[in-house]
DNA sequence: TTGAAAGCGCTAACAG
DNA sequence: CTGTTAGCGCTTTCAA
């Protein structure tokens, strides 16, 4: 019950194992229509499912994407994991998820025993470190797993060999500096987020160059490093001098979960958003709609990015080219 | 490169493959300490990793925990996602994940085709419908699949004999709602999701319980059903008539993200939050702590939910218990 | 305890 | 175009 095989469906149909697999789950025609209606028959009577764990030993390859992601609970990633969903159910192929917990150390780990899988492809999302002691291993393990016929791809950034999305952080930056400049601020503080991520940095570098090229530059001392996360933000903000603070007119987070919990801590130090202080993030999450004030952000295509992994992954030719963000003005940041 | 098999690992070690199989995968103590040894060195030396496909063929089952969920995005369910893949780690087990975009049909053909991976668990997500057609379906799928050895769960109510681990809505909208009436509201308004799901009109009957058990009822008219969405609270709210707003104190929210939605609504109404109106969610999602104002709600252990089914399922002794919320009063609804 | 050998369900040459 | 027949890598009786 329940268990119909593929030898089941043939002996039902008349037909051989191989027949019915050819019309089963083979590629196209090959099968005359009179076959392939008895097998179809036979299938739909006995309830058939393919078992995909024998297909896959079979095949030496799963029709698996698997997404290896640091915490699906933030929205820039869960945006990502839809996409990469779609793309992938498009191509027949299930998605299966890991976490790494913001871990490299644990991210190595999980590639290499999921290496076991079988996935068709693994997408790592996530920003790489810009000189991290596990990206040695994790191109062994890549290797590894590319000699099984498997595709790695980046979603954001790559260390290694293998293709990777890309979006356009540093050119997203300038244009945000320059759009809140254009809109009258001068005195700008970055909420830079982890020092070391190739993705954070290459916001602060636009950023800065966006400032600098307007001719209002941000100083080192004013752009501040922080956790990735809601509360990296709050907390960065909530301890800073309050010397620094008068000098501002803008915050600028390098993402908006950051945005978020900056802006909250502005307010339980007594500031007005956008009033005394103004603010804006990056990645357009949805939360940022709904933030209040709603808040300024680069619009980074995100779910199309995950999209994009599982489709360069899969045909190779495709050259990646990187994703470009677009600047959304909110109320955040009124002309001033 | 990359592909040692069993075989070679039992021929390095200089033992049969059965032996290399007992001290690699099998279960515990059998074999001998010295042969042991000498496995786990050959299989370091050949950098060995069992493939899971081909244990999945072989045992009938494979060491994967499929999570069945509405949205990703939705932070509801990945905080429950966040719970699943904990747990089935733990477990060492794999999670991997397909959505229904809330769509029942949907969910149906995924399960069906689910079962071609060999889950050794399902966990369906998501509200059940009180009534739906597809609900007969989906018990015939999860048969097929049971009659393979995998254990479904449900997380949120079972219209099935197999098991689920469940909130304690009704409770949770019962003490919402004396709480804020403790707090001084007495016009109370409810956005109640969509109709027909088990989990909202659960919801809905708990406020109503609780109001009406306070002495201040919710009549029929003020008890609004909306798409369980940021929007769906927006637009719901956006086209309410003047006039009712006006006698309304409080708007209950049956999510949080509906509540989010709803109170930017308000907002752009030309209401102030909650001077003019106030308001309150369920779940307590991150989001609703960065609300501004911070949004009243009642916290439902999400993450600990998810865990749970994963436990539920693998050890079936346990009697799955009903998880009960807690009322975060914040300044959404203050003393009136 | 250990090993030989028969599968698990499916695929993919290779003939016919 | 169809059927025969080896595998795929691992598990698991069953004897030794």
């Amino acid at each position: 019950m329940g268990t119909a095989t593929l030898a089941d469906v043939a002996r039902e149909a008349g037909v051989s194992m191989a027949t019915a697999s050819r019309v089963l789950n083979g590629g196209e025609r090959k099968v005359a229509q009179e076959y392939r209606d008895r097998v179809l028959a036979a299938a739909a009577r006995l309830d058939y499912t393919a078992n995909l764990a024998a297909q896959a030993t079979a095949r030496g390859l799963s029709t698996t994407v698997t997404l290896v992601l640091p915490d699906i609970t933030d929205p820039y990633f869960s945006m990502i994991a839809m996409g990469v969903s779609e793309a992938a159910e498009e191509a027949g192929l299930i998605t299966t998820m890991a976490l790494t917990r913001r871990d490299a150390e644990r991210e190595v780990h999980l590639v290499r025993s999921l290496r076991g899988q079988r996935p068709r492809v693994i997408v790592l999302a996530g920003s790489r470190q810009r000189s991290g002691h596990m990206n040695a291993e994790l191109e062994r393990e890549l290797e590894a797993y590319v000699g099984i016929g498997g595709r790695p791809v980046f979603l954001s950034q790559s260390t290694t060999p293998y293709p990777s999305i890309d979006f356009r952080n540093e050119q997203a930056g300038r244009e945000l500096a320059t759009a809140v400049h254009g809109l009258g601020y001068r005195r700008m503080l970055v909420l830079g987020g982890p020092t070391g991520l190739v993705t954070t940095e290459e916001r602060v570098a636009g950023l800065r160059e966006g400032a600098a090229a307007c001719g209002a530059p941000i100083p080192d001392d004013l752009v501040l490093a922080c956790d990735l996360s809601r509360d990296g933000g709050y907390a960065t903000i909530a301890a800073l001098p309050e010397e620094v603070l008068e000098h501002v007119d803008l915050v600028l987070a390098i993402s908006d979960v950051i945005a978020i919990g900056a802006m909250t801590a502005l307010r339980d130090r007594g500031l007005r958003v956008p009033e005394d202080i103004a603010i804006a993030g990056f990645d357009d999450v949805p939360a940022a709609r709904d933030a209040v004030p709603p808040l300024t952000t680069v619009r980074l295509p995100l779910v199309e990015a995950g999209r994009a992994a599982v489709h360069v992954a899969l045909q190779d030719g495709r050259p990646p080219a990187s994703l470009a963000g677009t600047v959304v003005l909110r109320e955040s940041t009124p002309q001033r």
